[in-house]
DNA sequence: TCGCCTTGCCTAAAGCCTTTAGGAAGTTCT
DNA sequence: AGAACTTCCTAAAGGCTTTAGGCAAGGCGA
């Protein structure tokens, strides 16, 4: 009688990750999550420290997953090819998990931010721009525009806020890209 | 005895927007917002149909000022001038009202955002781009490029995305406009 | 001015959520 | 088998949302 469940940390925070891609992020909560394992609330929190805790780590999650896509997008390709990979990778993700992706930005706080796969975005993109000719300050303004315009489209996307007006979404997108390609390869002195 | 309080709609929502700002958005709540009038939670209710509605009001308050602030800006002012005075409007509003620029991005049902102010801004932007040489499509997804980058800027900046790095945030803000100024007069033709 | 009606605010209550404390039943190791 | 540890449970406190029903205040017609 009274079999174990089988509750590890790891085994919650992945079914919350699906959880929140099926009913959202926020919606993601320790008695939602309780119900879907047939455990009692109280159990889940021999595994997690508490509410917060259990969002941080799906946060976490997320953030490992899609720099390793990103990393793999990004293995043996450089330039125009390497923005578009890594752009779609983001975009993609989003689209496939938009429990995950909301989750992925959640407010960390500074400790935690320091510690995620955060570091390893920033490294990425990095790499993408060593395929245009941008040095000092500029290399960094640059990161930040993509890094701006990626999440910011996506997330006007996910709010619906194409959906009203044409051309589709996907072809700004495709358009854009080459736009900020050439605009990086061409990118404006002082 | 027992005199009222005054509750009205409107200075629920006032007075919700500035609790947002104070305490942050999610933390809105009829509770919160009861104890501040000094009244009981089920008053509310006879003023707001529940804590959606409340927080949907209080988005489309938002909107409203900052599509009045936009439209102030743009006033008598073309081309960079425009758009650097548009960008300034959105930046500093999310920085002196966090809370209300929050809300702002709350998702609103199709229904309720095209009657908001959303509409609006979108008319702003495409003023914007009048000072510069774009036509068709290209219009388009030039809007959804200012605005994506907009909205991705500033939502990494709020969340500190951009504290630990050189240069400051404020550098890179003013420099990429530069830069997309650059980009919308030379913009890159198929 | 008096009684009436509308409306603002209240109490009560149900239902859901989080979190802590302490106990009992599996599991593992000796 | 017994000790020790871990998993899951019950119980309980406290907060939030929302509905239902009631009393009283302010405005209005008679």
């Amino acid at each position: 009688m009274m079999a174990r469940a089988g509750v590890t940390t790891e085994r919650l925070v992945h079914a919350g990750a699906e959880l929140a891609d099926e009913i959202g992020f926020d919606a993601v909560t320790p008695s939602e999550l309780a119900r879907r394992f047939d455990v009692k609330v109280a159990s889940l929190y021999s595994h997690v420290k508490n509410a917060h805790d259990l969002r941080t780590r799906i946060a976490l999650l997320a953030l490992d997953e899609l720099a390793d896509r990103a990393a793999a997008a990004l293995a043996g390709r450089a330039g125009r090819e390497a923005l578009v990979a890594f752009a779609g990778v983001y975009r993609d993700y989003a689209h496939e998990h938009p429990g995950r992706f909301a989750a992925a930005q959640l407010r960390l706080d500074p400790e935690t931010a320091a510690a995620s796969a955060g570091v390893r975005h920033a490294e990425l993109m990095r790499a993408i721009l060593r395929g245009y000719d941008l040095t000092g300050p500029d290399q960094t303004h640059a990161v930040r525009l993509l890094g701006s315009f990626f999440r910011g489209f996506v997330a006007l996307e996910a709010d619906g806020g194409f959906d009203h007006s044409l051309p589709a979404s996907t072809d700004s997108w495709t358009r854009l890209l080459d736009v900020l390609d050439s605009l990086l390869r061409d990118w404006p002195r002082l």
